[in-house]
DNA sequence: GGCAGAATGGACCAGCTGGTCCGTGTTCGC
DNA sequence: GCGAACACGGACCAGCTGGTCCATTCTGCC
């Protein structure tokens, strides 16, 4: 489900309109990933998507209808990103290798651009309420794959079970996010990285003494 | 030296003058840390500053020698906001009330609006290299800050001296940066505070084990 | 096979935006 | 006290921006 929000008028779509729609929706979000939303006009989006002024007005009422697909779109393919990773998260190992997924992502793109999510914040969440919301939202549930992790490791006894898991998750997905803006500021995944380690270590500091406990076969 | 560099060919500035060139940077600041760089308008400056067109192309070349006036602005604006609570930093207990006095800052404007310098970082990174180049010393800087405070609780026994002090001033600096953003976007301190006390936690557990030492006078 | 509604093409527009220009007032240094 | 450079006021403009409109072509469905 990577299609984004309707809105104008929940219109029947027949198969080539959606396909249409939703090519009109990518192009959008690329464009704004790497010119900001205010640094990205209708006529570009019409361009980058083969598609005309016409239709791309028949999809959406406003440009922020169309910004508000690209949050759910850009939310969409962030977690679809990460799912594979958090899914099943349930170890200190797991988390160390999220971490290391990430690092290597920023830095195959030499640390251009930053956090598809993180950045439509940074814009939009002073400018409008409703895309404020929706991105709160996104940053909410991608906790939550976290601290459901953070919940199997106290569990398995690998972290302190006294430490309320959803707090551990909201501190992790800020120094993911400040170390996004870092290595983006600094052209480099060093400060990614050092976040996360960071972050990391604290749950490993928060562990359970027997370090070396019973590891299961894996 | 809360002004900021010139640029458009170091002409001579009168008194009367520096003033005017101040408060047009002031209100460029302004603006832009509330409605975004390309949501700020050049017209808007003028009539915020309550100066004329011609002042403003008068003292800077064009909006980006604005925006690298506003940048570096904004940079001395945090750092002496930061400085009281930096300068001499040198134990845990000094680290802990420069989160206070942040979450307590954060909270008395409800979390509208993100770090000065961080929503220009985000905005203007992938935008202009001169920019982030700039950006990027300031976050460098600041993270000196840290580092050498951090430098000094070792040099006092308080944080385990194995570990880079300017690597965990960058952690420190990422859960700092991406607490703003989550703040922002809840709308909540709440995250702030959490990204911070992640951050000091994992100084403390670093901390040598004798957690009551003699604690000199202070 | 024909019609209602979806999909499309693209010309057109009013308002805004960054930036220019020229004339006037002020101030500093000699 | 006087000229040169600085400071200032504000009308003006070309290009862009979000958005409108209407005519035409497809498509699903009875």
């Amino acid at each position: 489900m990577t299609s984004a929000g309707a809105e104008p008028s929940a219109r029947r779509l027949t198969a080539r309109g959606a396909l249409t729609r939703d090519r009109i929706v990518r192009a959008a979000a690329d464009l704004m990933h790497a010119n900001g939303v205010a640094g990205t006009t209708m006529d570009q989006v019409v361009e980058a998507s083969g598609t005309s002024k016409s239709q791309l007005y028949h999809y959406f009422e406003d440009k922020d209808a169309l910004v508000t697909a690209v949050i759910k779109m850009q939310a969409a393919r962030v977690m679809e990103r990460q799912e594979p990773h958090l899914e099943q998260l349930s170890s200190l190992q797991g988390l160390r290798r999220w971490r290391d997924a990430i690092v290597r992502f920023i830095d195959e793109r030499h640390a251009a651009h930053g956090c598809e999510i993180g950045s439509l914040a940074s814009e939009l969440t002073d400018r409008s309420e409703p895309a404020r919301i929706l991105i709160n939202a996104t940053f909410q549930h991608w906790e939550s794959y976290l601290a459901a992790g953070i919940r199997r490791m106290q569990e398995r006894g690998q972290v302190d079970p006294s430490t309320d898991p959803a707090e551990l998750a909201t501190g992790i997905m800020a120094a993911y996010q400040g170390g996004y803006l870092l290595s983006q500021a600094a052209r480099s995944a060093q400060p990614m990285a050092l976040a996360l380690d960071l972050a990391i270590r604290n749950l490993e500091a928060l562990a359970v003494q027997e370090k070396r406990a019973p590891e299961a076969a894996s």
